[in-house]
RNA sequence: GGGCGGUUAGCUCAGCGGUAGAGCACUUGCUCGACACGCAAGGGGUCACUGGUUCAAUCCCAGUACCGCCCA
């Protein structure tokens, strides 16, 4: 016996347990199935599970377990990401609590205390990522810092540097002062805020009281000033281009340049060159080869150098601000402070102000990577679902710049680069290698950086199963199906994903990348911690349920557009679940378990054909859906089906089916119809909610100890598994029904209260599905007699279905004015669609130009129109009589 | 500033060249032995605005307004 009530934490933990150990989650590279890969965005390994996550991981679910019944080798990589900088943040801040720096307690120590902290966090995300009902093949787990993938990146690295694709350069880069490293383009926000535009006067040399005003938001950088810049157009400055200008405060002198880069009509048209501090600085700088002065060190304190002023050496970049302003008062050099909006970079992390800084790093050159890479996608090699991610993805590929690969930290991939005394440099995948390149007895030290987290992330799609080796694994499962994300990642890792797999594999990573929506709460703001908005998936579990959380995010996933969450949804969905629970006890208490050699097509009763016609469509639209990434789509149909078709109306008229002894032959047919159909339902929604179908399952059709409903077969139907007829005779009784339980409704005859039917113009079909389906009916709408007549009684109501008319000869207990203005209003209603399609068949134009099966069908839908029409206008004339 | 998306029932959202849909909420009535996390019946919409294309526009095109995102 079923219980009560569906308990999910009791069974989810049982399933999972049994799948796993079972080992139905594994791919067989052996296998002659066809293979079905995706390789799962491995999450931090600092990370716990988040609503975008459950998002994420139950869509993929979706799909691998949709592919996997329907037999294909489904291979679905599991991994974690070793988060360099994320690692960092939380082990510098547990030092910190303990007042000790990174620097005393050493790169060794530092490593092992990492490590240990992997080993603890790395499992809570993997593990949270089970209570989701996942199936990845978890034998087959990765970690982006293990062996295997570090000798890849290895490789990688050499590979790209001996192709020229990865060289060291001193540049201009982001530099975080808190986390004291370089950081991406991609890892900087441009934060608006409200700022100040200081002018200054710069002296002109030889000239006396001549100035030239340059609008800056950075003045402290004036101490690396090497130019000041004017449009070479400009007429107000023409004769000064050539000349110099002495810089106030460090009295250097320093030219004044002609270049388009500064705008005639922004402030005084004139702007000073800080080449080491800013990038459009940077750029005129090496047009005009100017000097680069870097003024700040690494913490973004000012040098302490001859060449600045004595008392500024070592002080902040925002006292330093406050120093110079001050001096400049003083020098009366300060023309005006002007409050204006502009951006200033921070770090994603830190959150600090980064500064653009002067430093020796390696770049990889993704400008020229990027090529094949936009091109793969222009192919339609790798399609964008939706499409307008692509626009995205062309936005960043298109206009690369190069990436900045190496990092001032510990926790990563230490690059294989070493230097010798006079600086050159040896790159390759070991020290002996490098040794050797360099000569015996030189002496060696290892460049101390490591790489960029998304380096190792971007070899995802083939390191993980084998790169650089030639195994089996990497020969049948890349490239990948699809790779299912969020947009947010299409920069950081989607597109360097597609970059490196062209170079290393000459093929994309995937055929198809589905962008899903971004998870809000329900008012659509963005979770995060610090509103206090977040909806932690685990709890949501807790309280619902599984199949309740994925059902809810799956139903919710409709293309490009994002979700808002609201507890009402897993309220709705989470009886949904209860719903199936309750119709499959239902099926218990009724022995409709057992269907053996029921044939569908064998079915002769209309109610089950019906119902077996109407499995076959939503069958075909849950796949279509899933076909095309539609997840929302197959949901609902599911639910529709499963509720309003099944429940409501199917296992209703099966009611009285079943307790109609009299026709044995029936009964059993509705019996095993009613078996089959529950297990095509749970078979259909097991990739959607797995727990509820499989314990269904387990209760009521499981063979022996394998079988399980999470390694049975996709159903597939016959083409003869359509029922027209049987579609047409159920939809009849659904508005009989319908038009009498909606008249009794409107007319307030007791809910309670069996009254008697009166049918007249019934053709003889009718008359025989009546006779059929007469206890059917009689139950549903609550009848206690039905029988046919040429005239009816007065003053009963009537309702038109068909050709026929129905008639409720209850005039004592019915308000026969009421009844009046209900005919009324529904003539009305019916006579102002009458006006609709004869405008539109009076119109020559939609006669002549109108495909002529549009033109027909309104015809016949007036011709219907009209006959309801006359029907109820006899009715009415009746009442009045 | 450039680009992209959105605007449909009270709310959250589907849909789509020819009858406007769902869930929740709301109203009314129900102990019809699966289910009140339920059953049944309802009410509720100028499909943001202005033009254009078309026999026909909520849907296609252009513009406007507002909201959101991405990139400078």
């Amino acid at each position: 016996m079923m219980d009560k009530n569906f308990n999910p934490s009791e069974i989810e933990e049982k399933h999972y347990r049994d799948w796993e150990q079972a080992g139905v989650f594994s791919c067989d590279p052996n296998s002659d199935k066809t293979p079905y890969t995706i390789m799962m965005p491995p999450p931090n390994v600092t990370g716990s599970l988040h609503i975008g996550h459950a998002l994420n991981h139950t869509l993929q679910d979706i799909l691998v377990r949709y592919h996997r019944m329907r037999g294909y080798d489904v291979l679905w990589q599991p991994g974690t990401d070793h988060a360099s900088i994320a690692v960092h943040m939380v082990l510098e801040k547990q030092l910190n609590e303990q007042g000790i720096s990174r620097d005393e307690i050493g790169r060794k120590n530092f490593l092992e205390k990492a490590w240990e902290w992997k080993e603890y966090s790395g499992n809570t995300i993997t593990s949270q990522l089970r209570r989701l009902g996942t199936t990845p093949d978890w034998k087959r787990e990765r970690f982006t810092m293990d062996e295997g993938l570090s000798k890849a990146v290895l490789k990688a690295f050499v590979k790209l540097y001996e192709a020229g694709l990865i060289y060291r350069a001193e540049r201009l880069v982001n530099w975080d002062p808190e986390r004291q490293t370089v950081i991406s383009d991609l890892e900087v926000i441009q934060k608006e805020q409200k700022g100040k535009m200081w002018h200054i006067r710069y002296p002109v040399e030889g000239e006396v009281e001549q100035f030239i005003t340059v609008a800056t938001t950075r003045p402290e950088t004036m101490l690396g000033d090497t130019a000041v810049a004017v449009h070479p157009d400009d007429p107000r400055y023409k004769d000064m281009i050539g000349k110099s200008v002495i810089l106030p405060i460090t009295e250097r002198l320093i030219p004044i340049i002609a270049d388009e880069y500064s705008d005639p009509e922004k402030g005084s048209g004139a702007v000073k060159i800080t080449p080491a501090h800013d990038f459009n600085d940077f750029e005129v700088g090496k047009r005009h080869n100017l000097q680069m002065i870097s003024i700040m060190d690494e913490h973004a304190n000012i040098v302490d150098k001859e060449f600045i002023p004595e008392s500024y050496r070592g002080v902040s970049r925002e006292k330093a601000r406050e120093l110079i302003l001050t001096e400049l008062e003083e020098l009366d050099l300060l023309a005006g402070v002007e409050t204006i909006k502009n951006t200033i970079p921070v770090g994603e992390r830190s959150g600090v102000v980064i500064e653009p800084f002067m430093t020796k790093q390696w770049f990889c050159d993704t400008p020229t990577l990027a090529k094949p890479a936009a091109q793969a996608v222009r192919d339609g090699r790798t399609r964008f679902i939706p499409k307008q991610y692509e626009n995205m993805y062309f936005s960043w590929v298109d206009n690369q710049l190069p990436w900045c690969i190496s990092r001032q930290l510990w926790w990563g991939h230490q690059i294989p680069a070493w230097y010798d005394n006079d600086g050159n440099i040896y790159v390759a995948e070991n020290e002996e290698e490098a040794q050797k390149q360099a000569g015996k007895g030189v002496e060696l030290r290892r460049d101390e950086d490591v790489l960029d987290t998304w380096f190792s992330s971007a070899l995802w799609p083939f390191s993980t199963i084998g790169w650089p080796e030639d195994t089996t694994e990497l020969a049948r499962y890349y490239p990948g199906d699809v790779l299912v994300t969020g947009f947010d990642i299409i920069t950081f890792w989607v597109s360097r994903m597609m970059m490196f797999s062209l170079f290393f594999m000459d093929d994309v990573p995937f055929k198809d990348v589905y962008i899903h929506a971004l998870v809000r709460d329900a008012r659509g703001q963005k979770m995060s911690k610090s509103k206090g908005n977040v909806m932690d998936p685990l709890e949501l579990i807790e309280k619902y349920g599984t199949d309740a959380v994925r059902f809810t995010l799956c139903a919710m996933a409709a293309q490009g557009r994002d979700i808002r969450l609201a507890d009402e949804r897993l309220q709705g969905y989470r009886n949904f679940i209860t719903k199936i629970w309750n119709a499959a006890k239902y099926c218990e208490m009724n022995d409709c378990l057992s269907h053996k050699d029921f044939d569908p097509a064998s079915a002769k009763s209309a109610p089950n054909q019906w119902l077996i016609h109407e499995i076959n469509i939503v069958k075909n639209e849950i796949e279509r859906s899933l076909d095309n990434y539609r997840f929302n789509e197959a949901a609902n149909a599911a639910y529709q089906f499963v509720w309003g078709t099944f429940c409501d109306w199917y296992l209703e008229i099966s009611k009285p089916l079943l307790q109609d002894e009299a026709d044995k032959i029936d009964t059993i047919e509705v019996r095993k119809t009613t078996s089959w159909a529950l297990k095509q339902i749970l078979t259909l929604l097991n990739p959607f909610i797995p727990y509820v179908t499989e314990e269904i399952y387990a209760n009521f059709y499981k063979k022996d100890e394998n079988d399980r409903l999470i390694t049975a077969k996709w159903p597939k139907y016959e083409n003869s598994l359509v029922y027209s007829d049987a579609k047409e005779t159920m939809e009849w009784l659904k508005s009989v029904v319908g038009e009498i339980r909606s008249l009794r409704a409107d007319m307030n005859v007791p809910a309670g209260a069996k009254i008697e039917l009166l049918v007249k113009g019934a053709s003889e079909r009718t008359k025989k599905s009546f006779k059929e389906y007469e206890e059917v009916i009689k139950r549903m709408a609550r009848l206690s007699s039905i029988s046919h007549v040429d005239t009816p009684p007065k003053g009963a109501l009537q309702t038109i279905v068909g050709e026929s008319c129905l008639i409720l000869p209850i005039a004592d207990i019915i308000d026969l004015e009421a009844e009046k203005a209900r005919l009324n209003k529904v003539i009305r209603k019916i006579d102002d669609e009458i006006k609709k399609i004869e405008a539109k068949l009076g119109n020559d134009k939609f006669v002549n130009n109108a495909p002529e099966e549009v033109v027909t069908q309104q015809k016949s839908r007036k011709a219907e129109a009209l006959d309801k029409r006359n029907k109820l206008y006899s009715a009415l004339e009746q009442l009045s009589s």
